[in-house]
DNA sequence: CTAGTTGTAATGTCAATGATTACAATTGTG
DNA sequence: CACAATTGTAATCATTGACATTACAACTAG
């Protein structure tokens, strides 16, 4: 299965807050129009980056801000914030091999620490990209 | 969301063939035994690892060898013969990003290689363990 | 107070996973 | 040759997650 698209949807909320937040209100319904999804998952997303510290929202009046400089939100911090995957395990074992086989019983002997080899190199590959860079190349590509 | 147990599955598989191959015939029956999952579901993964090229499947009178030298079968062949995920796009982009705003007609531009980078460390990890470090470590376990 | 928003519950649709039953086709062996 | 074991595959089913949608209570600036 492929990673939700909460994750591609949350940088294009932040490339909107950084790109309009200065001359609009950014709210779930103007984000809804950008992404062409409906404003309750919007606001779903929102709360999630909210629960994580990432962007502030005003409840009421409306509008959401960034909560810290971009250079200190990376990819990782967003696919954590948005719940990619659950209990943070990339791969979903088979639930219960054999105890009555030897290679049942040591399969996650064996596998185990490659796995986490696996994701361990995608979660520090999230994590060297930030929305700074995310702002660079939407200067760069909106001007 | 996780990428499915058919992975995991198809590794174990492997572990078995290897380990019990010489010695008992290794059917999609047996198979099910060890991992505890269906022997249909066996079967339709094994079409798909012998669809890549990777193991060898006896018709009518049954058993499975592998079909290639373990060391040139890596954990990115079993990936990608088990169909993980769907076109080979590890992240799910939202349809329809607004061609109206332009953070919406420019998110692709701006987020497709940055997405490709992620995949790519992935798929590069992947690529690094072959079957032949799973048959040192069975065998180490099992021991 | 009112208008605009957020937060959230409740439903509904759709697709993928995995289990299960059933059975035709295949093949070595008695 | 006929049989028994096995593979390949179709057809159902239950469960789960994703995403859409409607509805509405709670909140806040003006």
């Amino acid at each position: 299965m492929q990673i939700s698209s909460r994750f591609t949807l949350a940088i294009h909320i932040f490339a909107c807050i950084d790109t309009f937040g200065s001359e609009y209100k950014v709210t779930s319904d103007f984000l809804a129009g950008s992404t062409n999804v409906n404003p309750v998952i919007i606001r779903k997303i929102l709360g999630q980056l909210k629960g994580a510290g990432l962007i502030k929202v005003a409840r009421g009046t409306g509008g959401t801000t960034v909560a810290k400089p971009l250079d200190e939100i990376t990819f990782l911090d967003i696919y954590n914030a948005v719940e990619c995957v659950e209990n943070g395990e990339l791969f979903h074992f088979h639930e219960n091999p054999s105890t009555n086989c030897p290679v049942g019983r040591n399969i996650h002997h064996i596998l185990d620490d490659k796995l986490i080899r696996v994701q361990s190199a995608l979660e520090k590959e999230l994590a060297s990209i930030t929305l700074a860079d995310i702002k660079r190349d939407t200067e760069k590509y909106l001007a």
